[in-house]
DNA sequence: ATCCCGAGGG
DNA sequence: CCCTCTGGAT
């Protein structure tokens, strides 16, 4: 995509949504992290919807690790990889506890080491928490570098690569929201809206379906 | 490359 | 029925 057809994407997208945050449910650091992890392959209306009971009565480590894997897969098992995630998220709130002082860290390398956790579940907390400039590349974010030209790219690090290259400094902070909407309600995958798409103009996927 | 794996949409 | 959903670990 053009440089001048960049910023007029992101300016489209950010006109449309000022000040975008994340569809998850939350109320601490701590709980946001559950919340992505259990997030994944899976939609934040569905994590949601489960998340709503468990935050009642989880908002620390140390509540989840008292809870237990049992009582957790009662409160998750709508939730899609709900066995694998209760497992995860147990033994991470257990690390935690024993190597973070029950602290969420702020740090990509000590995120990465926690059972569930990989660079895009790292890189949404980050963003999203801690107000780091990541861009965290999930199906949808995947989906609309390459459909767009944005910002092509073999698998996903290839495209956050290409996407902090690319991205303005300006719109660095939300550009992950901003894409994430965009193709989650916009540029979806079975059947893009694109007549009623905002950023058709600098779109390379336009000349496939007009 | 393969497994995990429920809900919702078309 | 088939596809998709804010992936990660092996």
């Amino acid at each position: 995509m053009k440089k001048a057809h960049i910023n007029l994407f992101y300016e489209t997208l950010a006109k449309g949504n000022p000040e975008p945050k994340s569809e998850l449910q939350y109320t601490n650091v701590y709980t946001l992290l559950v919340a992505v992890v259990l997030s994944a392959q899976a939609t934040d209306k569905g994590v949601n919807k489960a998340t709503e009971a468990l935050f009642k009565i989880v908002e620390t480590p140390n509540q989840m690790v008292e809870l237990g894997e049992a009582k957790l897969k009662d409160y998750i098992k709508t939730i899609g990889l709900f066995n694998t995630k209760a497992k995860n998220v147990i033994k991470l709130s257990q690390m935690l506890v024993h190597e973070h002082g029950g602290e969420v860290p702020n740090d990509q390398a000590a995120l990465e080491k926690l059972p569930g956790v990989g660079r895009k579940t790292a890189n949404v907390v980050r963003n999203i928490y801690f107000q780091v400039p990541t861009i965290a590349v999930d199906t949808h974010i995947f989906r609309v570098g390459n459909r767009t030209g944005l910002a092509p790219g073999k698998n996903p690090l290839e495209v956050e690569k290409k996407l902090l290259k690319v991205t303005p400094k300006e719109w660095k902070l939300h550009a992950h929201h901003w894409l994430i909407l965009h193709g989650r309600y916009i540029c979806k995958a079975r059947k893009p809206e694109c007549t009623a798409c905002p950023v058709i103009d600098y779109c390379a996927y336009k000349a496939k379906t007009l």
